[in-house]
RNA sequence: GCAGGCGUGGUCUAGUCUGGUAUGACUAGGGGUUUCCAACCCCUCAACCUGGGUUCAAAUCCCGGCGCCUGCACCA
């Protein structure tokens, strides 16, 4: 199964096709046709129930659009504006800021001015103007100049922002998990490969909160789940995750639950285990916000495909939000409130003694640790201020700290297309989607044998019947029996029922099941509810 | 963004060198026949990526754009 043939079938069978063909395409977009939004969905629902519903996690549905005081903070505005050069003869493009030695630390002035004075590496030519490339889509918001925004490059700053209404709808207590499934953009370069690399995308993204001194262990239904890891010194091993953890190749209990839950979430919509692998980065390879990283990678035609990126961001993003707004991103350390004793100006009393230099006293001993006895200086005079000045109160604190966070992060459209090559079978015969029921993009074909006799009526009729229970059902009588299977199996439904002679006479019908071709006899109420998920 | 290759019905493709109103198959729709794994027969829908140029005439030759593929760069 190749790259070119699964684009095939899915622009042959609904399941996505370039965005805007009619107007020549535009690279990196894709749409999502009647069977790929099905499959979507599914994908989805089985997530939810793994993240929302198994795990507990908080859902949340952010904003797209944000302000740019937002990404100045999170660094995705200042640090990852790359400073682009090319070069006036031989044309090839470079990073400014990697030419020169130590440019990751220069402004852009003195880098271009450094530019100016060095030749293209490739060919000794020199360099055009820097130009600047920014991954975010701006927009403007409102009438008029109106103010920057920015489509969102990641999902995970709307849950970093809704942290404390978060932590408040979760009553104050740490460790929690929120959950978000929404589109971002980013304008890639050099979009490719479909699904695989596009503008517009779909994250499902948890990030699980925590306190440093209170990581979550491992649970024991985690500990044995089988999953293959190829460390950062690119030694693989197949092992349950509780061997990988206590062998110290995961560091991070944490992290161990995570690649635990994506394993289980991956294998559980269909892939295959021998197809699944988590890799590690290596310290060049981390972004500069994560301390330990690992990818989930499928392998497809196309090598090694990242669906999953399982990483441990720190408090980067909480303490970025923390000193950018001015709202309070930490938490109270439970257990380690202090009772201490303070001074506090008595504001009365300074004001009726000092008059008009109350205000500068006061502003003088902002800030500062008070204590009796300490000397202000008044335009030029030095004056004492004694207990009588001040009163002791008592105060309690905790120690306030940011939160860790643990983020297990997918990219739905890449998962799908994984998940289509990976379950792509043919034995010769016929080619066929093993998806399992759960990822089906329907529960069931129902097709008469042949549209006369009052089979078609039957079948219409099972078919309401079908839908009335809750089966998501599709209706076929086009064709040979055999071509509407076939049909149906190169769209992954599990399950085929059709209407026979014997149907009108006892109510029975025969049931195939899509990788056996196995058939069976069963009454319709019967049928039903197995096909039901 | 650079370099190379490519762009013909829904899909796969012939035709492009050598300019003359587009081939075939599959799929899909209608009809017939048959009825449990893409059977058969008849019919139908449906395409030269786009804009310009050369020419009496352009799918074909030339130039630009867009898209796709591969390599390089980029991918927080």
């Amino acid at each position: 199964m190749d790259f070119q043939k699964i684009i095939a079938v899915a622009t042959r069978r609904g399941i996505f096709q370039p965005a805007f063909d009619a107007y020549g395409g535009l690279a990196g977009f894709i749409d999502y046709g009647p069977v790929g939004v099905k499959m979507r969905r599914r994908i989805l629902e089985t997530w939810r129930k793994h993240y929302v519903i198994d795990a507990g996690c908080l859902e949340l549905d952010g904003a797209l659009i944000g302000p740019e005081a937002l990404f100045q903070a999170s660094g995705h505005l200042g640090e990852f504006d790359d400073a682009l050069v090319d070069c006036n003869d031989c044309n090839k493009q470079f990073r400014a800021d990697h030419l020169i030695e130590g440019g990751e630390e220069m402004s852009r002035k003195d880098l271009g001015m450094a530019i100016s004075k060095i030749t293209c590496p490739s060919c000794g030519s020199s360099f055009s103007e820097m130009t600047s490339f920014n991954l975010m889509f701006s927009t403007n918001v409102g009438a008029g100049k109106g103010l920057p925004g920015y489509l969102r490059p990641e999902t995970a700053q709307s849950i970093f922002l809704a942290f404390p209404w978060l932590l408040r709808q979760n009553r104050g207590k740490l460790p929690f998990a929120a959950a978000q499934v929404g589109r971002s953009f980013r304008n890639e370069i050099s979009p490719r490969q479909g699904p695989l690399r596009m503008r517009e995308f779909t994250q499902m993204e948890v990030e699980h909160f925590f306190l440093p001194s209170n990581e979550p262990t491992l649970p024991d239904d985690l500990r044995n789940i089988t999953i293959t890891l190829l460390d950062a010194s690119e030694k693989e091993t197949t092992s349950t995750i509780g061997e990988a953890f206590d062998g110290g190749i995961i560091s991070s209990s944490l992290v161990a639950c995570h690649l635990a839950r994506a394993q289980r979430f991956l294998t559980t919509i269909g892939v295959s285990n021998e197809k699944l692998r988590f890799r590690q980065h290596g310290s060049n390879e981390m972004a500069h916000y994560s301390s330990d990283c690992w990818d989930g990678e499928i392998n497809t035609s196309l090598g090694w495909v990242e669906v999953v990126g399982v990483a441990h961001r720190g408090d980067y993003d909480l303490s970025a939000h923390g000193k950018g707004s001015s709202r309070e991103f930490r938490v109270a350390v439970p257990g380690t409130e202090k009772e201490t004793e303070i001074w506090v100006p008595d504001i009365g009393k300074i004001g009726r003694e000092f008059k008009g230099d109350a205000k500068i006293i006061l502003e003088a001993i902002k800030d500062t640790e008070l204590k009796p006895g300490v000397t202000v200086d008044v335009n030029g005079t030095k004056v004492e201020l004694n207990s009588d000045y001040m009163v002791q109160k008592t105060e309690r604190r905790s120690e306030m700290v940011y939160a860790n966070v643990v983020e297990p992060s997918f990219g739905l459209d890449r998962i799908l297309y994984c998940l289509l090559e990976s379950s792509w079978k043919g034995d010769g015969e016929r080619e066929w989607i093993s998806l399992p029921q759960e990822t089906s993009p329907y529960d069931l074909l129902v097709a008469p044998l042949m549209t006369k006799d009052g089979l078609d009526d039957k079948a219409h009729e099972i078919m309401k019947s079908a839908i009335d229970n809750g089966v998501d059902a599709y209706y076929d009588e086009a064709g040979s029996i055999g071509r509407r299977y076939a049909r149906a199996d190169e769209i992954g439904i599990f399950f085929s029922m059709t209407v026979d002679h014997q149907t009108l006479e006892d109510g029975t019908v025969t049931l195939r099941e899509r990788d056996s071709k196995d058939q069976s006899r069963l009454s319709i109420k019967d049928a039903l509810s197995k096909v039901r998920r």
